[in-house]
RNA sequence: GCGAGCGUAGUGUAGUGGUUAUCACCGAGCGUUGCCAACGCUUGAACCCGGGUUCGAGUCCCGGCGCUCGCACCA
């Protein structure tokens, strides 16, 4: 979350200017109060005629921002995850409390409190080993006294869910963030891009926070729009990667002690100030990515995490912060996550998900050992066998039998020289498994989607009125062109509304017809929403089938005849 | 979650317990005007929800929901 005092602006927040622009967005239906129509509900939002695909174009451009580079593939998986990925990627850990409810007189208590005289530190069992210690101490309900508890239930930040009905159900819960998706389709990455690393996976869609207190309208959402790529590197090899378009650009970059370093992205990696090259280039793109969708690029700054600060699976972590209505606000993680993820579900899992390294030159190996000849040791050790067996391959290849060797108990075993082998042989081995590591940038897109309002919400004024605007780049408009007919008659309406048809036919592009009211109200309409081209029908267009073509921006006009209309 | 303030058309608002709830912008229709929120006429649209007090509640009380702020929380 952005640490918003550190730098010290947040206070020049105009909450006037905030209210007006909510309105206007309201009123032309970009944002809007979800289910406002049974009284609301906190943390969630409807985007609107106009907000939603708003919402979808800036997806859009976010996904082909990635899968741009070339080694990205885009990948969609469920909202639905059941409890164990999420137990191992730690955020059941991370999120949640462990609740019981007490049988008697329906007081909900979190199961560690209960258990505090009992255990060490009841914080650090998972589900399991508290409900047996639950079950076992069967401790007084502190609100009755009475001592009979329902089974215990994760809860909190994530909406737990159950999977199937029934006997048969599962529990489960809506995921707090889109990335366990991409590493748990790891197998299936490495498979299509032949095996070669570094290759990234992004998805966009849903992710939801049972938030205690959601706040500051889209800022902190219960159900939310996140767009994250999972981007996969081999930790000995590092990629090389093309700085050039930022060399001469100066970026605010805040460090973990809160300094700011006004620096290019290349002299903070050269200087380690940014500790991995992928990170500092995915800051880069993330940069371009920002101004493309109208971002204002000195209310763009980038934030270290402290270590403090830190998440539980990251070794370095930026954040881009951007400055609006709310202050600056965290909107993207740039975050460098080791190997975190993949290992986590390797342990629960019991699958490998690893990647392949050859070496340049295969490393020959010689081995010359012990080694226990199970036909003799198996019989003789029994049980103890398998741990005679390691203890054997330790060896020196000079030792001498009978041997003693200590078991873990402090039992000590005789070996024989008829229990044992000796093993001389050359191993070439070419290559070797590793779990790759991950860069993760991780994008808010309601929080981008505010900004980009908050910086494309223009006020002035005209003829003494107050005059509003949404200078919104034509990247991420939701209406393309409006087409006015100066009035609906003698033929111009006709025009007006063949060419309308004719734009609504493009794939890609969305056209409104617009014939109530003045032609100047009609252009402060289409401007309030961000239309960047109004063509209007006019009396010289009955003779030459001309139109005039006007930019939002600055209010000019071209004549234009209609089959040379740019984006017909 | 705790505390404080607030909740009236699509938006912004007025409203001493007492007619049909104010005004403006807004939306729709018609006319007029012939390129930047023009004008006229007609018209549409609200007291957050549920209880209570009262002859009578937008107004007072209680509860819920929502919004704002502070504390707490915030992978």
């Amino acid at each position: 979350m952005s640490n918003s005092t550190r730098c010290g602006d947040t206070d020049m927040v105009d909450d006037a200017r905030l209210e007006r622009l909510q309105g206007m967005l309201r009123q032309r239906g970009i944002l809007l109060p979800a289910f406002d129509l049974y009284g609301g509900a906190k943390g969630l939002y409807d985007f609107g005629p106009v907000g939603g695909r708003l919402r979808s174009k800036i997806n859009q451009a976010w996904l082909n921002h990635w899968i741009s580079l070339g080694n990205v593939v885009e990948i969609s998986s469920p909202t639905v995850t059941p409890y164990e990925v999420l137990e191992a990627s730690g955020h059941v850990g991370e999120f949640s409390d462990f609740m019981t409810q007490c049988g008697e007189c329906g007081e909900a208590s979190r199961a560690d409190t209960l258990l505090e005289n009992h255990h060490p530190n009841p914080d650090s069992l998972n589900i399991g080993d508290l409900q047996s210690l639950l079950d076992e101490v069967s401790p007084n309900c502190p609100a009755c006294g009475s001592a009979s508890w329902s089974p215990i239930e994760a809860q909190n930040l994530m909406f737990s869910t159950t999977i199937g009905a029934g006997e048969s159900g599962r529990p489960g819960f809506m995921r707090p963030e889109t990335a366990q998706g991409m590493f748990t389709m790891f197998p299936a990455l490495y498979r299509h891009f032949r095996e070669q690393l570094p290759f990234g996976a992004v998805q966009v869609g849903k992710g939801y926070r049972n938030e205690i207190s959601p706040r500051q309208g889209m800022i902190r959402l219960r159900e939310f729009n996140m767009a994250e790529m999972e981007y996969f590197i081999d930790p000995e090899s590092q990629e090389t990667h093309d700085f050039s378009s930022w060399e001469t650009t100066p970026m605010a970059l805040i460090d973990g002690d809160g300094n700011l370093h006004n620096q290019s992205l290349s002299d903070a990696v050269d200087a380690h100030l940014i500790r991995h090259q992928t990170v500092g280039f995915f800051m880069g793109k993330t940069y371009d990515f920002l101004l493309n969708l109208g971002i204002d690029a000195d209310k763009i700054r980038f934030r270290q995490h402290a270590p403090d600060e830190m998440a539980h699976y990251a070794s370095d972590c930026w954040d881009a912060e951007l400055l609006g209505s709310y202050g600056w606000i965290e909107c993207v993680g740039i975050a460098h996550r080791g190997c975190y993820d993949l290992e986590a579900h390797e342990n629960a899992s019991g699958r490998t998900l690893r990647a392949r390294r050859e070496f340049s030159e295969p490393k020959i190996i010689e081995i010359d050992g012990w080694t226990i000849d199970g036909g003799v040791a198996g019989p003789a050790f029994r049980g103890d066998a398998g741990q005679v067996k390691v203890l054997v391959e330790s060896l020196d290849s000079d030792t001498e039998f009978p041997t003693e060797v200590a078991l873990d108990d402090g039992r000590t075993l005789t070996v024989e020289s008829e229990h044992v082998k000796r093993v001389q042989k050359t191993v070439k081995e070419t290559g070797e498994w590793y779990i790759p590591h991950v860069v993760e940038p991780a994008f808010g897109i309601d929080r981008i989607l505010w900004h980009v309002l908050d910086h494309a919400y223009d006020e002035s004024e005209k003829g003494g009125e107050p005059y509003r605007m949404l200078k919104l780049s034509s990247l991420v408009a939701p209406v393309d062109v409006v087409i006015l007919p100066l009035f609906e008659k003698d033929g111009m309406g006709r025009i007006a509304s063949d060419l309308h048809k004719r734009c609504c036919l493009i794939p890609n592009l969305v056209s409104m017809y617009d014939a109530s009211g003045s032609i100047g109200k009609r252009y402060a309409r289409a401007d309030e929403i961000g239309v960047p081209i109004c063509i209007t029908v006019d009396h010289q267009s009955l003779e030459d089938n001309t139109v005039t073509m006007r930019t939002r921006d600055d209010g000019s006009q071209v004549r234009i005849s209609i089959d040379d209309l740019p984006f017909l």
